[in-house]
DNA sequence: TGGCCGCTTGCATACGTATGCAAAGCATGC
DNA sequence: GCATGCTTTGCATACGTATGCAAGCGGCCA
């Protein structure tokens, strides 16, 4: 059944020229119009299909892009892969998609750069530095994709999570609640850390403080502890603003169906990330947009330059974020 | 800042042994154990990493697993994807990513093969089948995943959508229904056929039929544009089998926020796949559950036969369905 | 007509690794 | 002591493709 793969000799022969026109015409190099009609016949009839492998080999260029993720549990992440992966096809690239482990991360460092990856995007909240060190001293460009990372010689794409926060806050206060808890995510990543600044910025602005912050380490389970938390407090908040979305939906859930409280009239909430969830009906959730279009297209371009410039500088990418104010908050 | 890549034949240099030496210790090939420490030693020294897509020439292994998808936005994909790769990694492989556009879907399967992949994992709901086609041509195995294709030389991996579909009219009859429509999805995919099969046999069963059909393509639109047509009618059914979660969330929303109706009181809805929201406070979703661990199982089961063993023969995996009855039926 | 230039072409070699083959090393058995 | 067998080693070559180089070819202008 498994008929022997054929060459760019097979096609060559069947042609009646060499390998290297082959090779050239299917390399945009200068052939003549008479060869590569010859060529690309029997290309056709043999059913030809150049190697990437061998040819990735040769030029050093495997078209390959390694792209780490930690889970895709929340919504946010598939939608970014399906997008960044599409930019990438579109450009003649392609996704080695790599889901880290808790323990060998260290593993799968080693497993990426063997496929000699020409870029890698890290969209893990739990990242592995010794990865980013280890492209930079190869001279692979990486992005960490909605994290930022100070001493880490790797690019990054975030949106603008500070003044994502401090929208929050400010919407909040002028919405007139005045006991507003905080529900962090993972307390190492700069998305959590960063929104709460700005939040408690805002709300500095205003005159306010937080009135309660719990952890939820971005997961339902510890969104949903949190929220139970923040309520079996005696003086329970009147709005909750949740690091991501994700959360959000838990703890929505959780405050309806357990606590039997009403969303926006009891206690209003604010999610992060505006994912194709927080715009269903059964959330309506009001929430920060991060603009993942044009966080893909600065991914790319930043991984494209380095990549075809060779020049492999730091850059650090910052979107605008944006609230969209929905029906799980009141004005 | 680039540095040169390392090859075998530095280590070789390093360690003063011959290329080949270095090769055979990182291939299980017989060296002596004063040969591999020296090798790696100098491999660690150097931080030698051998180069897989030039292994993949020479051996013809290429270690990757092409994975084709259409889009990320029913949960049920994110989640097998996230499985598969981390099925897929744990035993050496590797997960390429592909998603499939409408138009040049021929262009994409021609990108796959050009990466010498091993296998292919469809889990496209609009599948090409040339690509199932070249791949037979070629000895690459290839399962489509939640998909049947009695035609299509290439294996497949499903839950028992038929036998799903029956649980799912038991169920609302028993529950004392009797206005049950069904809300089909993409009619060219063998699940919407086999899900909607199933369920009329099982309304046969039990002495009924189905009190409408509409048709919702899988797409949320299409869902809150099928519930709206249900519900203008002047005998509005009283429970509906939705063909999966992702469009049940969307009719449930039309229905209780546009329709002001209530689950389950005025009409039950059941979904197919057991996608994590449907277990969510918001919708508590009754539905069908797709076993993915299992599904999953399967299909690196059979990839893996088929590339290992070299028998490329057509296997069909049907993994058994369970109903999960959650609160948006009565009974 | 001759010289020059630009485009094509094939030859040979390179990329980094795997592997068949033969030589070398070593111990065992008689 | 020598023949035998096994293990280890290095040499050479192969995998499928890209590309520098020189040769070939045609056209153009003086």
């Amino acid at each position: 059944m498994a008929k022997p793969p054929i060459t760019s000799a097979d096609v060559a022969r069947l042609a009646r020229v060499s390998q290297s026109a082959v090779s050239r015409t299917f390399t945009s190099g200068s052939v003549s119009a008479e060869t590569r009609k010859r060529v690309e016949a029997a290309a056709r009839e043999l059913g030809y299909r150049p190697n990437a492998l061998a040819r990735a080999v040769i030029s050093g260029k495997s078209g390959i892009i390694g792209v780490l993720v930690a889970y895709l549990d929340n919504q946010f992440y598939p939608v970014v892969i399906e997008k960044l992966s599409r930019a990438l096809q579109a450009r003649g690239y392609h996704t080695l998609l790599f889901m880290s482990e808790p323990g060998d991360q260290d593993a799968v460092v080693q497993q990426i750069l063997q496929y000699q990856v020409e870029g890698v995007v890290m969209a893990s909240a739990h990242l592995s530095s010794s990865l980013a060190r280890e492209c930079a001293e190869n001279g692979i460009p990486v992005v960490l994709f909605n994290r930022y990372v100070a001493t880490s010689p790797a690019s990054s794409v975030t949106s603008d999570n500070i003044e994502g926060g401090r929208l929050v806050a400010h919407h909040l206060v002028d919405g007139g609640h005045e006991r507003i808890a905080f529900i962090a995510g993972y307390e190492d990543a700069s998305t959590s850390r960063d929104r709460e600044a700005g939040f408690y910025k805002g709300l500095a602005e205003r005159g306010m403080t937080c009135h309660a912050r719990v952890v939820g380490a971005y997961t339902s389970q510890g969104a949903e502890q949190a929220a139970r938390e923040l309520f079996s407090n005696p003086s329970p908040p009147d709005a909750i603003f949740v690091a991501n979305d994700h959360m959000a939906f838990a703890v929505m859930d959780v405050i309806r169906n357990e606590l039997e409280l009403r969303i926006p009239e009891d206690v209003s909430i604010v999610g992060y990330d505006d994912v194709p969830q927080a715009s269903w009906g059964a959330y309506r959730l009001t929430t920060i947009e991060q603009p993942s279009d044009p966080m893909i297209e600065a991914t790319t371009k930043i991984l494209l330059e380095q990549i075809e410039g060779k020049s492999v500088t730091k850059k650090a990418a910052v979107l605008p974020a944006r609230l969209i104010a929905r029906a799980s908050t009141r004005s």
